[in-house]
DNA sequence: CTTGCTCCTCACGTAACGTGAGGGACTAGC
DNA sequence: GCTAGTCCCTCACGTTACGTGAGGAGCAAG
């Protein structure tokens, strides 16, 4: 009776009517997932007014994003758990969506360092986007945006400014390291006030990041090395741990 | 000389220092993006350093979500106009994000409704979908959080009094439409003060939300009476109309 | 010389179709 | 009755980034 009321229709028809293409209802023919009910005598496909009702279900699952064979059998096993099958889904569409946006904030984070350069070789992209996964694994996404954000008021002078100091700090600890010079030293307590500066101007005085920072180049100190030479290492660490001791307030 | 420092490495060895398969250097072998520059005479693959170091570009690259013939084309084309590259490819992953994002939130509004309900039957799932889909299409994406927090605070029971309610005043006005009763007649005056309150129970007061209730009532009477009959249709939305010109305040 | 590990080259499978290739079916006009 | 145009059919390959064997050779140790 239904089927009297509305005439089967051919592909072409109902691909235009459901905004498919043809291809994908031959697709689903031929997976088993909407088979046409009806041929005429020269095989065209002839869709009924149930199996139109069947590809109205399927569309909307797939708005969902199930994919095709799950929604085939779903579609078969009447109505078992739905719970479930729901759940491992949205289970996966959230591990996409973290996925991407992980994608998503690396890829910015690119961006934002490719703003003021003009032509910047490839070996340095690179260099930008392990920097990037390495700072993911030592830093949560909070501390991530704000180290990011206190990077970005300080303007690229500034950080210039912080980069030439280091590099004048390390090679002179590095060299009362050579010496031997007792962490009671006067210069070098000088050299560790200067120290704690520069990693607060990094930090924003927050403790956690600074420990973090201390993990990370203690841990990574031959990957950071290999693209910036000159940082400190774990002697280094330990060398200065003993000077903050000795002027209070530890390195951060 | 860095070759002569280290020795090429086997695949097996690259990709148990990669953390790649062996599968996967075989395949960028094949694809042309990673070939090793060497062979043994038995035609085992030798990548030397500078292989090395391709491949690990190659990784921060995939690392990014980059396809890989434009890895390729990126490592072979040099330093070209990098910028527009990695905005095209941001672009691409805002445009996945944003579709992952209303996925899932098409499955979290399915999730809510099915958290209460033990054995829903899936001709059910797939109306919630579609309703769900023609929402987003009639509100803006705060718009639906506001609905669907005001939902969440009134409760199941009162959703269902909400529902008994329109029960009785739909029909009621149809019958008045149908005997042609006044505007001005004072029953009917009634029934929409109870309107307007039941609307303001959906929307919260919000004008523009009311006004997108209309419009989509309006505009998808056919879609929503198939699924839910007993629903206002243009003519009756024009009838009232001219009630609320009488009482004043309009519909919401 | 065999065992066991690594290496090689095919080559098919994956998800959801797009895009022809080559050939019938059906309708309208001549 | 013939033909042009539009619809339909069935292969069958291409897409992405590999996984997973199948079948066979290289190579060090016992």
């Amino acid at each position: 009776m239904t089927q009297s009321q509305t005439p089967p229709l051919k592909v072409g028809a109902l691909a235009t009517q459901t905004g498919l293409s043809v291809r994908t209802l031959h697709h689903y023919d031929e997976i088993g997932l909407l088979v046409p009910s009806q041929r005429t005598p020269a095989g065209h496909r002839l869709y009924t007014y149930d199996d139109v009702q069947r590809l109205q279900q399927i569309q909307s699952l797939r708005a969902t994003g199930f994919p095709l064979d799950e929604i085939r059998r779903l579609l078969h096993g009447g109505a078992f758990s739905a719970q479930r099958v729901i759940q491992l889904h949205l289970d996966r569409l959230q591990a996409q969506l973290a996925q991407t946006q992980r994608l998503t904030e690396r890829l910015q984070q690119l961006a934002r360092h490719l703003d003021t350069a003009t032509q910047v070789p490839l070996t340095d992209l690179c260099r930008i986007i392990e920097a990037t996964i390495m700072m993911e694994k030592y830093f949560t996404p909070e501390q991530l945006q704000d180290i990011q954000a206190r990077g970005a008021t300080m303007g690229a002078e500034q950080v210039r400014n912080v980069e030439q100091a280091w590099g004048e700090i390390i090679p002179a600890v590095r060299a009362h390291m050579a010496k031997g010079t007792s962490p009671d030293d006067p210069d070098l307590q000088a050299l560790a006030s200067r120290w704690r500066e520069l990693v607060n101007a990094f930090t924003g005085g927050n403790r956690e990041i600074a420990a973090n920072v201390r993990a990370m180049y203690q841990q990574e100190h031959a990957q950071i090395n290999a693209v910036q030479p000159n940082t400190p290492d774990p002697a280094m660490f330990a060398y200065m741990g003993e000077v903050f001791k000795r002027i209070g307030g530890g390195p951060g």
